[in-house]
DNA sequence: TGCATCTAGTTCGCATATGTATTATACGGT
DNA sequence: ACCGTATAATACATATGCGAACTAGATGCA
C-alpha cells in the first residue's frame, strides 16, 4: 500500500479494491449472519428462484465446485434448499426459503453502501468511464482464460430458451 | 457474467477481474513452482531485501497470519528464509534465497504480461485514468475500513526513519 | 524502577476459490 | 438401440485471507 513505489501498486490495486470491498461489505452483513459471497448468490436467485448450480457458477464467475460448497452453508443455516431438477436428473435447483426472501431489502441496501463508499468524490461520468473499462478488461481477460467462450455463451443462450 | 444484467454485475465486477488476473497470473507461474500470492511477496522483497512481516503485511494490504502462512510455504519451498531483527527480538525479517533472487525476470516478465492482457485496445491515457480512479475508490474505502490510517502511516513513517 | 499497554508473530478455525478425479445422468451419431 | 462423449454435482487436497486468542518481547508513563 506504499504509493511512492507504483510498479507493485498496479499489480496489486486490483486485488486491494475487490478485497476491500468484500471486506466492508462483510461487515455490514455480519449481523445478519450472511457473508458477501453467500449474498452475490442469493441476490441472483431473488431476480429468478430455482437455478440450477452451473448456472449459479457462470453468474457468479466462479466453478461449481465453489458453488457446491456455498449451497451447503446456505442450506445449513435455512437460506435456500436444493431441490431435483424435474427436466434433468443430474441436475439440483435452488431455491430460495422465506427468511431468504425476505432479507432481500437488507441485501440491495448493503451493496448500495459500499458502491457509494466506493465511489464518493467520483463524477458519475467518471464512474460510467471506470465501469466500462472494467467490462473492457474483464472481457479481455476472460478472451485469454477461456478462449472458446463464445461457444460457450452461445451454448448457454440456448439452453436458457428451451 | 451476464451482461443482459448490469445491476449484480457493477458489485461483481472488480472481483472477477482481481480472479481473473490472478488466474492468469497463476498458469504464468505454475511452471516455476510459484503462485502469485508469493510473487506479490517476492517483488517487494526484490526491491528491498529483509522486511518484517508486519512490513510485508502493510505492503500487500493483508494482515500478519496472511503473511505468516505465505512466509511458512515459501521458506518450506526454498525461496526466502527468515532470521531474526537484531533491534527488535520479536520481530523474524524475510530475506530471499539465491533461488527467488534468480527468478526476478521471470516476476516481471509474467507480470508485464498480464497487464498487457487486461488492457489490451485499451488507451495508455484510458489506462491512467483508470489507475488514477482505482486509487481512489481504494482510498475512500480504506477511509471506511481504518478510520485511523493516517495516524498508523504517520506512525510507519516515523519508524522508516528510525 | 515497575507495571500497564502496545506490538510482532504464531496458532486455530472458518469461508472462499482452485484443480483433479469420480459418479451419475444425458445426448448425439452411427 | 447402442456406445462414446459431454454435462451436473460432488469429494478431496491445497492456497489464500480473515478474526479471535495467545505468547513473547518492547515501550512508556507514574
Amino acid at each position: 500500500m506504499d504509493e511512492t513505489q507504483p510498479e507493485n501498486e498496479v499489480g496489486l490495486i486490483f486485488q486491494h479494491v475487490a478485497r476491500q470491498r468484500v471486506k466492508l461489505l462483510d461487515e455490514a452483513l455480519a449481523p445478519h449472519g450472511l457473508t458477501s459471497a453467500q449474498v452475490f448468490l442469493l441476490n441472483w436467485l431473488l431476480r429468478e428462484d430455482g437455478r440450477s448450480q452451473i448456472e449459479l457458477a457462470r453468474l457468479l464467475g466462479i466453478g461449481t465446485v465453489g458453488v457446491s460448497g456455498m449451497v451447503d452453508r446456505l442450506e445449513a443455516n435455512d437460506w435456500v434448499e436444493r431441490r431435483p431438477d424435474p427436466t434433468d436428473r443430474r441436475a439440483k435447483c435452488v431455491w430460495l426459503k422465506p427468511s431468504a426472501m425476505s432479507k432481500k431489502k437488507v441485501l440491495s441496501e448493503a451493496a448500495a453502501m459500499v458502491n457509494e463508499v466506493s465511489f464518493g468524490g467520483i463524477s458519475r461520468s467518471e464512474v460510467k468511464t471506470l465501469l466500462r473499462l472494467m467490462r473492457q478488461i474483464r472481457s479481455n481477460l476472460r478472451d485469454a482464460l477461456e478462449p472458446d467462450y463464445a461457444a460457450a455463451d452461445a451454448k448457454a443462450a440456448k439452453r436458457a430458451v428451451r
